[in-house]
DNA sequence: AGTTGGCGATAGTTCGCGGCTATGGCTTTC
DNA sequence: GAAAGCCATAGCCGCGAACTATCGCCAACT
């Protein structure tokens, strides 16, 4: 049986008369006639009554009649849905997130997203850096979210830059720099610092060994921490100062003071996803990313473009 | 798209092997190839990534397989559906019968009935015989159960007689005859007769004419009910006697009382339905009612036969 | 009553397409 | 490096679905 079959047979069932039905699956009378009788045939079941010269619907019939009709749409339904998936109408995107950071960019490009391409369901979950790179890598997730540009890794990436945030220094409230209004970075030559460690944010070190040796020295390292939630504990304990994105401010933690620099400096927030990820859906979320930060972020002469792996990228700059 | 490029599809798509899923599908592999690629392009999306020497299913490809199986179960269902009911296995009877008789024959069949074929529903209507061949005329009922040997119609109908009933003598309590044991019949020929209207009982009344006549007097008929409640009622009022099945005696009526005849008579019933009638239900209920017929009433040494229309019939005989 | 038009079935032909074999290019495995 | 396995392509073949022409039948007309 071929859905050919299922669809003469509905055209027949429904105008009682294989002359009509055949116009309407534009073919002639008699390849109707064989064709019924075929599906017949096969299935074993007398499907019309066939008077002199007319046809009616046995019982049986009637009953396939409604199935026959339900599998027709069923199928269609079907093709038109892989169809919306594959223009990347339908479909859902994982995203891999670093807890408490992107409180400005995240949340705005989601919901826009989402009003933009409703059909597409999002799955966020948080995971550091290093973690993003391994699902990036098994495909368990389609897009991850990081500070500081990606580093090279197993599979081909792709990363776009989505926004830059001003880095704070969040220092104990016991502390003198909790007496200052600004922060020379300079003078924490002498401070110890709490530090992200190189297992969980890859490059981290290598970042805050750079930006501290352009302001003319090397950070005393006491202690690392695996998680963003970390280095705030770390810092309440007094173990240290720590440069976080400004992003951080919203969640207050207590025993912590946040306090610009005196020469304030940006850190780039990336987006990244596999170069051989086909997903539609991926392609529309970067497009409307891109297309937001582009516009977000006034003065940015080359506003956010994808570049390919193994291009210098900037860490961090001052303005 | 037909059936079959279903077919392949999940073929292909559950052993991730063309040359594989050709064995499967007994067919050569190059077919395959075209085939699932003539899918593709047909639906307008790619479902299978083909790498050098594998191939993966693409997200939408996941989306379809999922699609496609149960696309091809539910034709398969369908197809098994309209085969049961072709076979009688399922379906539905819609059976005529009059309210009141039959309360030994019909559901003892019934029950039985629906023991041996679970699948097929039955659906009961209450109906005089007259509005019983209409409804068979106009097929709104497969069968019909009625007492006394059908009428010829409009349609080619069959019949069977099903069983036998004894006839009692129904009369008011207050009448003389509440004091007899015992009627004789001929015995009634001063009495009124309540008797079945021609209207909604065709060959009733003629049936009751010959039955006296048979005892020897022609019945004095006072009032005529249309349904066997009428009788009851008449009978209760005052207005005559009545013959009527044993089985009344199942539905005790304030002021009447039932007395056997002193030379018993029986009176016959009847299962009817259209010869025209294809009905695999209809063939297994008529079988089905023949054998429990046959082996109920011992002795007889013809048990049930269905006759064609236009035999002789004998409408009561004394034993 | 004869005619006409519409119906489905049948016969015979045509041709598109789904199937086949052979083969090539590529990768993986031993 | 040989062998085996994979998918894609080319070219051919034959089945079967579609076509045209026609028949027999019935119903609804003049």
């Amino acid at each position: 049986m071929e859905l050919r079959h299922l669809r003469y047979f509905v055209a027949v069932a429904e105008e009682l008369n294989f002359t009509k039905a055949a116009k309407r699956v534009r073919v002639a009378q008699p390849s109707l006639t064989v064709q019924i009788r075929n599906l017949e045939e096969e299935i074993g079941v007398q499907l019309f009554d066939r008077m002199k010269n007319r046809i009616a619907l046995t019982v049986c019939g009637r009953a396939f009649l409604a199935d026959a009709r339900r599998l027709l749409e069923e199928c269609a339904d079907s093709v038109r849905a892989v169809q919306r998936l594959g223009r990347g109408e339908t479909g859902h995107l994982t995203i891999g997130c670093v807890a408490n950071v992107f409180f400005e960019q995240l949340p705005a490009t989601l919901e826009t997203f989402s009003r933009m391409c409703p059909g597409i369901a999002l799955h966020l979950a948080e995971m550091c850096p290093a973690e993003q790179y391994r699902a990036l890598d098994e495909r368990r997730i389609d897009l991850g979210f990081i500070l500081l540009e990606p580093r090279l890794n197993g599979c081909e990436i792709q990363r776009a830059c989505v926004g830059e945030e001003m880095l704070m220094v969040a220092a104990n409230d016991r502390s003198p720099l909790a007496g200052e209004a600004r922060i020379e970075l300079a003078s924490l030559d002498r401070s110890f610092f709490v530090a992200r460690s190189d297992k969980a944010y890859p490059g981290a070190r290598a970042w805050l060994d750079e930006t501290c040796r352009a302001a003319g020295f090397a950070p005393r390292v006491l202690q690392e921490a695996e998680s963003e939630t970390g280095v705030m504990s770390f810092v309440a304990a007094g173990l240290g100062v720590a440069l976080v994105p400004q992003s951080f401010m919203r969640h207050p933690h207590e025993g912590v003071v946040f306090r610009p620099l005196r020469v304030p400096l940006m850190i780039d927030c990336y987006a990244m996803w596999r170069a051989d990820n086909v997903s539609q859906c991926l392609r529309r979320y970067v497009e409307i990313v891109r297309g937001l930060s582009a516009s977000r972020i006034a003065g940015n002469g080359e506003g956010i473009s994808a570049v390919a792996n193994g291009r210098p990228a900037q860490c961090a700059r001052a303005l």
